[in-house]
DNA sequence: CCCCGATATGACAACGGTGTCTTATTGGAC
DNA sequence: GTCCAATAAGACACCGTTGTCATATCGGGG
């Protein structure tokens, strides 16, 4: 059958509150009788029931990650910085998909909450800015991180890189190789970061003083497709742009397909720029130039901020960092 | 607080007993308590603790997928099979990733085990072969269901495709379309796959007569790099491979990258095939010939399975299907 | 009309830990 | 030598459900 404390403790010698203390690493046990208590349960191999400790105790060693994001990569990478920072704490990561959309948000997040006791919650962009579910929480009174959300939220600690600033980067970049018809193509209305990269083009260009022309910007919705029906629309314009660059690197990859489609070679009759870096801006030819984004590191600090006793507020950015590859290059004398 | 059973008896005018009755679908319930009964959970929006039920009852409402694949693609599909199961269910699903690699791997499990007495396990390939992590579940009699497992083990079902006749398949298209010297990349050495695709396309050639040559067969990883430097190298060889099948599809993005940069053109220079049809397949140019790997449906079924309360070991098989895409072509004739 | 199985409900003790309170036992400071 | 705070350990109730057993009512066959 299944060890208990109970076992730990008449293996030890000593009473199942002392055991509790060990496990809990109160202070108020002396050496010796620490010593035996992690003896007994190295020996008995013993693992405390988490249902037992969260129904008695007032912690329930268990986080819950909420997200709705269709991309895989960017999920993965949230789950493994999450993950990583909860098992050096010894708490269970709950990874929890939902549908942003759907009406019943609020509810979901709260059964979570009540089934689960969990003791804190991380969100991933786009949940970060569902007024339903933070309102959720924090009727709830639960702590919560955000990972990089779009909107400001003075009440709760956040972790984000600057979405405008990346985006101004990488315009300015494109700028400097010469463009001056540089198109793009707006990420999912539901996500933010979509408007800040947006606002980040347009300001890089106008600080160079090159006119914000609405034809040359594309709705789009981070997917591969929308990227490729983007570069369609922009590559059939009598005044064509010269480079083209995409909120996204999935969107980035289907610029290039339709590129490649319809015989341009990239990046010396167009130029192609992503944002992200995912795995996936290596994987395609040539490989993208985009904005690498410190997903996992991003993840790993919201929940150290999550375990962190201090409950101050605290907004901590992370540095995005330009990543220079094959798919753009300086505008060809002609 | 807390919403407790004891509050909605209360509303409800009957005991807790009766609450719990109702709320685990038990008979000898009448219709008239059930629905008072049902009106006061939802008056109340009350969720039940999991903690509670799972200490005191015989069940825990969850179970853990426990994986070590470092494509997040694959991963990805997985969590949604399985997730997609378990809500239907109302049971929870604890992802957890781990290293097949470790010493502790066993020790790992039972922990995780012990601590949230799941009720099943859900083991994605290579965990499905990892001697340790089989004995350690069954030693805890703990039902277990493997998806895409390597080695046959009579006593647990699983739910696979078959590799075997899928690597078979489309060695014998590429053969179809006129090839005769065929680059092989194996897998990652820890995955069983890898022998079984690797096997098939020895099989397809055989059956078609045609000489195996160890020198066309590199080793791989599964990843970019891999393919990347197999690619190199087959390509250096005095008499070249007119295509080259890899293992996966990240391997294959890495042959065709290599084959861009030396200037080839796929498909008429070189045709490429890949293997699982992840979303990366329709990110590259040439868009990738690949065989489509059920992934979701096989994580789905494996869950199914699992909940399936008819304890009978089943080994179900899911179709695989080749995606013939721009990157394979019929030999130019010259 | 009586008895019995099927139906419907409740009382009460677990489940395996932690919170709180109580009870020694120390080792200085006075 | 006495007193008190700090240290060390145990007793016991309780967390919010479910399992088991007891009890009550109902409908139909003899």
């Amino acid at each position: 059958m299944r060890v208990t404390i109970k076992d730990v403790s008449r293996i030890a010698g000593v009473s199942i509150k002392t055991v509790s203390r060990v496990l809990n690493k109160e202070k108020y046990v002396s050496d010796e009788t620490r010593r035996k208590v992690e003896e007994a349960v190295a020996a008995l191999n013993f693992s405390p029931s988490l249902a037992a400790r969260t129904l008695a105790g007032s912690r329930s060693f268990q986080i819950a990650l909420i997200y709705d994001n269709h991309s895989p990569y960017y999920i993965h990478a949230v789950q493994e910085g999450v993950w990583n920072r909860c098992r050096e704490e010894g708490v269970r990561m709950l990874a929890q998909p939902v549908d942003v959309e759907s009406p019943t948000l609020a509810q979901e997040i709260g059964g979570l909450i009540d089934e689960t006791h969990v003791d804190g919650v991380i969100l991933s962009s786009p949940v970060t800015d569902a007024p339903a579910a933070l309102e959720e929480l924090e009727r709830r009174g639960i702590r919560f991180v955000r990972i990089s959300p779009g909107t400001n939220h003075a009440l709760t600690s956040s972790v984000f890189m600057d979405d405008v600033q990346a985006a101004d980067d990488m315009t300015t970049h494109l700028i400097n190789q010469g463009h001056r018809r540089i198109g793009f193509v707006i990420g999912h209305p539901n996500h933010m970061a979509s408007d800040q990269r947006h606002f980040g083009y347009r300001r890089a260009l106008d600080r160079a003083g090159i006119a914000y022309e609405p034809g040359l910007v594309r709705p789009g919705t981070f997917d591969f497709e929308s990227g490729m029906e983007a570069a369609e629309a922009l590559l059939k314009l009598s005044a064509k742009p010269t480079a083209i660059f995409a909120s996204n690197d999935d969107m980035a990859a289907g610029v290039l397909s339709y590129a490649h489609r319809i015989g341009l070679d990239v990046p010396h009759d167009l130029s192609v720029a992503g944002f992200d870096d995912t795995p996936l801006a290596q994987l395609v030819w040539p490989p993208l130039t985009t904005v690498r984004q410190p997903v996992r590191e991003l993840a790993y600090a919201a929940t150290d901020q999550l375990f962190c006793p201090d409950p101050a507020i605290v907004h901590q950015r992370l540095q995005h960092e330009l990543m220079v590859r094959g798919s753009t290059a300086p505008l060809r004398k002609s």
